[in-house]
DNA sequence: CGTAACATTGATTGTCTTCAATACGGGTGG
DNA sequence: CCACCCGTATTGAAGACAATCAATGTTACG
């Protein structure tokens, strides 16, 4: 069952209806760590990242988010969010708030089901961080990640993002993702013009499975 | 709500009392990634590693349970297994059937609530994992997986693990993990005695934040 | 047009992998 | 009981890789 399909429901089509979008400028924070939970989001258009504060003040990257998916979700189990999540690019936001999940779940139950697929998809997420982005040479790793940004637009090319971004989900340092992606400019795998970067998908998945 | 509190549900107690319990010797495989899902499994003593197998033939843990973990939640949503699950240890587990789910869910409105309990449980794991287990020197990594198989224990000690497991949580080499462990036993941080390990927390946490 | 943030590049150091050899431990069959 | 054997652990030496420190380009924007 789809979330289209919930939406094509009378009754939840008026309810969804009813709520509250907001647009994100880019590196706009949607909410602090540890700050109580209010809402639970949907991605209508852009890209977000959750990030973790490491102890000594590192950051990391632990999850990447884009149309359609749904972050949040501890709010439904926790008081506070246990991530920082920031808008990547600009952004539009659906929000459902906590108040509203209690009648949906109640007067739907199908909602639920939807729920764990959303909750299985995070969780399935945060496994391609670890297997795809923090296994292997840092090589690699970016081969996987920019195929990743590139599978929207049929894998062949994405928005421009930041070299300190790239870092902080490889878990490499600012001037390795620069050196790799210099590189893999220079070789042609990738031909990057301001705002957008086109690349070979053939080539990166060579990459990636190279070690 | 804990689980406590559901099993202590008369109903309840006596659908929880009537599941099936398995034990697991060492290494033994609980599931194989892809195959079709009949239960979700509960960890009644033990540990169980969820691992992938990356396309070059290597492998990665991406979790370790124990007492009181859940695991195989995809089969609420998904026909397949997305792990193969393998007991690090002798392990007894209870299994949930997935029909007997319905039934459940259906009766009890707040086992939904405590599915999502597991999951998030799950979710901030894999996210232990992203942080703490592929951040930072190998060094440091290995002094929190410690850390983390010692917690159970106050603290202290932990039983045994092969330096294979060990390099596949930490997504380094054999022969690194090797190494780390002479190095930590030869500092006096650990303590290896056959089948157990004791250890001094303070100086892991210090090894542990320092990169 | 100046400046601040970000990206690139170089040189060096340190870490981790790789390949190879050796040691250990627990179980088996003689 | 002991010798052997296999799987695992340890250790060494060499080289590859990524971090670090430092300098220089580039870009966007006020």
């Amino acid at each position: 069952m789809s979330r289209e399909q919930i939406k094509s429901d009378a009754g939840l089509e008026s309810l969804f209806g009813a709520l509250e979008q907001r647009d994100y400028p880019e590196n706009a924070v949607i909410y602090h760590a540890g700050k109580s939970c209010e809402a639970l989001y949907e991605i209508f258009q852009g890209l977000v990242k959750l990030v973790h504060y490491l102890p000594n003040g590192a950051v990391r990257t632990v999850r990447l988010l884009r149309r359609h998916d749904t972050f949040g979700l501890e709010a439904l189990v926790d008081e506070h969010y246990h991530h920082t999540a920031i808008a990547l690019q600009e952004t539009r936001l659906r929000l459902i708030p906590l108040d509203r999940m209690q009648s949906l779940r109640q007067s739907y139950p199908e909602f639920s089901q939807q729920l764990m697929l959303d909750w299985q998809k995070s969780l399935d997420e945060a496994d391609r961080f670890i297997t795809e982005f923090s296994t292997g040479s840092a090589e690699s790793r970016l081969a996987r990640l920019l195929l990743f940004l590139a599978e929207p637009s049929q894998g062949c090319c994405f928005n421009k993002i930041g070299r300190l971004d790239i870092a902080s989900i490889l878990g490499v340092t600012t001037e390795t993702s620069s050196r790799l992606m210099a590189d893999f400019r220079r070789r042609g795998v990738i031909d990057c013009m301001p705002g957008r970067c086109n690349c070979n998908p053939q080539q990166l998945r060579v990459i990636a499975e190279d070690f």
